[in-house]
DNA sequence: CCTACCGTACCACTACACATGGTACAGACG
DNA sequence: CGTCTGTACCATGTGTAGTGGTACGGTAGG
């Protein structure tokens, strides 16, 4: 009953990139969902069809979306598929400050010694995550 | 001859953090050599000495500071010990890009989701690495 | 009802990075 | 010479990522 259209083909993983592919296809969907190419109802591809698609393991698959889930990205029904949720918080908010400084501090340990001024990374910074911010009704 | 004074105990690693032990010791090596802790010429605890210290394999040490000197930061002599080197650019200015295009890939991926303001993660960048940058003379 | 698709849960296996343990060699120094 | 330094090699254990196959319950449409 439920007539969400269902996505193109929208994702790919590649060998050259250092992410594990697990990584690469949550980091995909997070973007796409966070700025809106994805809204909220879509379907997503079935964990097997992915997989074929991706010429990867449904396993592997299936343990991205998991990840996706229990952030809030996505919201799995049984029997009918996997959907991206309305804009809800699953993380809690000691959670997501600890996540914060774990990647600010990661970010932080990576550019120092790049030699770049301040203002450069934080443009750079800028202008990667604005696009991707606050495009969906929170 | 050289007569740097040698570095008290300034480091520890820890099962709790989530990255390797490699990876705590250049990051926290990078931070006090960036932050001025670690003057230009500073003689390092030998690899041995650190690895009984951290109680951890030299190997790992060793591991550590081959990627500190594969990167500018220190300055290895055979027989004598490690240094810390004089601010130069051991990397490229394409490596040093696709650095900061990773970094910054990495991070926003990280932070997406989150639901921080632009301006309080801009902000938690900032200071973090304020103090960090120019402190050694270029 | 039955078939086909959905998410999910097991199991076993391979591949790889990380860390360890030990041994060994060349250079520097007193 | 003895002892410190960095460095190189060997083998081993361990944890994670990814693969491959099988199987179960829920959902839909003929």
């Amino acid at each position: 009953m439920t007539m969400s259209k269902t996505v193109p083909l929208f994702l790919s993983v590649s060998a050259a990139d250092p992410r594990s592919i697990t990584r690469q296809i949550t980091d995909g969907i997070r973007v796409a969902i966070a700025s809106g190419k994805l809204p909220v109802g879509a379907q997503l591809p079935s964990v097997r069809g992915l997989a074929l698609q991706l010429t990867i393991n449904p396993k592997t698959v299936a343990n991205a979306y998991g990840e996706l889930e229990s952030e809030g990205w996505l919201h799995a029904r049984q029997g009918l598929g996997l959907f991206v949720a309305a804009p809800r918080q699953r993380l809690s908010r000691p959670e997501r400050d600890r996540r914060l400084a774990v990647a600010v501090q990661a970010f932080t340990s990576e550019v120092i010694g790049l030699d770049y001024p301040l203002e450069h990374i934080l443009d750079r910074v800028s202008a990667k995550l604005t696009p991707l911010l606050n495009k969906r009704s929170a």
